[in-house]
DNA sequence: CTGAAAGCGCTAACAG
DNA sequence: CTGTTAGCGCTTTCAG
């Protein structure tokens, strides 16, 4: 049953050919006869005969696989990102391996090693939370492997990124609450050791100036990314002096922790508070009423990433500074403000 | 900048040593002196010099790469199951390749063949809705490669499958809502010519009858797999004569469209009509009142089908039988019932 | 203890 | 038109 793999050796064999007349006739390589092409390939069809990629790619030196690392796949976002990726890469002829890093640094580094050793042509990281220094990347870079950030980035490392336009997207949900006449604007911040809670951050900020409205510091929470962390901040917010009459959440999760004890409190939204997130993760337009939302697409930062990392890939040489590319958010408006 | 890579012959240059004595350096061989060695491993890491698993793979005719072949990724319930794989796979040093079909069997068949050519380790396939026929999963049983189908298989292919609990998963939804006092108990079924459909339609149909409830046909009305097919077929089920105190609907998917159906007819759920779905998408649970569905587990599922496909693996030769796994499923009571 | 030689499957330059 | 040869980077005998 378990066949050994057929290899060009064996058509040549079956057919009194030399194996490399074989690999000329199945290239259609002017050198041989009609005849022999036709005897070739309609044996190699017969048999199954399907070329080895990993000799190919040993004598070219090249390898047509693209590395991904994301902190988890099940998770709405990533998995989007990485359909994108799949997308395009696809369409070049190009295959995606997929690593989890499970938010942590050194099973990161050991991916990247492995990625490295497989030659892959080219690797798209949105790192995980813990990683501070991105030194682990170095491997990558020193045997001219391009590397594209997408998402979460590190500073240290010098490399193409693409990242969602946090300020302007912060900006936009605050333009929202203002244009409907909220004042006392909360914001549910998330960590601002990373540049997605800290731009977000300043978006919400500058836009309250713009509009001639105080910053009060006991309107800004600081929390993580996750709904327990929405929980908490909401209550936070709530022990303090003034309620607020809006809450712009750094992304979805946190609204949603924030949604489920204003509704615990028997507060209703968004008449005594109005809700923005940030993110339009699948259910924030299930709950009840729909959640306010800046989009993201991931689907397209996947795009986007592999295009950018194709690009390195095709013109290896090319010693262009590194890019970045802003996906544009957008306002998604639906009932919670 | 682009170094080229470096090899053992490289490391061998500049110590001195023949490439072979490296090579058995770095694996720690017996014949190395102790010396040699750690001048070789310190080179190696100076250098920042990666084995080329190409190049090993081509030598020992062996690839540590598990092909995933999925209808979409961006999808709850296969980026779990995918999450599921890569997990397993990285824990047995493993990489895991992943693609889309879109649903569409050509392109099926291209993955398969780039998977062929690459020499993977095994493949795992959830069939795409379209896919009728297996014959393109053919060239990877000519190779040897295994084959193990998850939740959607093809039926005239000799293969391990991993399949969710769909009957037994249909009888406790239903004893749950006997048990519940509901009586008029109506299903909304998939198509039934998916095996899904037609597992949880015989569940139903044998749960009622456990029961002494007698089969109405009037209760049971034929749909598809999404939302909107809820709508359609909660609109049919009203249009009927009697009716129904309780709906089994054949996923979640189904049931949130019956759910925005009955919250617009302005009908109470449970009072008035209680709902299960099934597969517990992620966002049943923020339903309100929160989805009563049955756990289908993908996350698990992904392990158990690595699992099996590492198994066959790492036992080529075994002429076992092709086997089927089934994944138990968990009834999850919320609200709605 | 270290080196030489062969070969994994394939391609490409060169001979016949 | 077809065959020979060499080599991609590595491991694995087998010699020295």
């Amino acid at each position: 049953m378990t066949h050994r793999q057929v290899t060009v050796k064996d058509l040549g064999r079956r057919l009194n050919l030399h194996f490399t007349t074989v690999s000329k006739a199945l290239h259609d390589h002017p050198d041989i006869s009609e005849q022999t092409k036709r005897s070739v390939i309609s044996l190699a069809e017969e048999l199954g005969y399907h070329p080895n990629s990993i000799a190919k790619n040993l004598k070219s030196q090249k390898t047509y696989t693209l590395g991904v690392i994301v902190p988890l796949i099940k998770n709405d976002f990533f998995s989007a990102v990485i359909s994108g990726v799949e997308e395009v890469a696809y369409g070049r002829g190009f295959n995606t391996v997929v690593c989890q890093s499970n938010e942590d640094t050194e099973r990161e580094a050991i991916h990247i090693g492995t990625l490295t050793s497989n030659r892959v042509a080219g690797v798209l990281v949105s790192v995980a939370k813990t990683t501070t220094s991105g030194s682990h990347f170095r491997p990558l870079q020193k045997q001219g492997i391009p590397l594209v950030f997408f998402d979460r980035f590190c500073e240290d490392i010098e490399a193409d990124k693409v990242v969602v336009d946090d300020y302007n997207g912060a900006t936009q949900a605050v333009h929202h609450l203002v244009q409907c006449g909220y004042r006392r604007i909360a914001h549910l911040a998330g960590s601002t050791n990373t540049s997605i809670g800290r731009e977000r951050c300043r978006g919400y900020v500058d836009e309250l100036k713009r509009n001639g409205i105080e910053i009060d510091p006991e309107m800004i929470v600081y929390s993580g990314f996750g709904e327990k962390d929405g929980i908490l901040a909401f209550r936070t917010l709530l022990s303090r002096d003034r309620m607020p009459d809006a809450i712009f959440a750094v992304n979805d999760p946190v609204a949603i922790g924030a949604y489920k004890e204003i509704k615990r409190k028997n507060l209703k939204i968004p008449q005594d508070i109005a809700l923005v997130g940030f993110g339009d993760n699948t259910l924030s337009s299930y709950l009840d009423p729909p959640l306010t939302t800046v989009e993201q697409s991931p689907y397209k930062m996947g795009k986007v990433a592999a295009d950018m990392l194709l690009r390195r890939i095709e013109n290896p040489e090319s010693e262009i500074e590194s890019e970045v590319e802003v996906i544009k958010t957008k306002l998604i408006i639906r009932g919670s403000t």
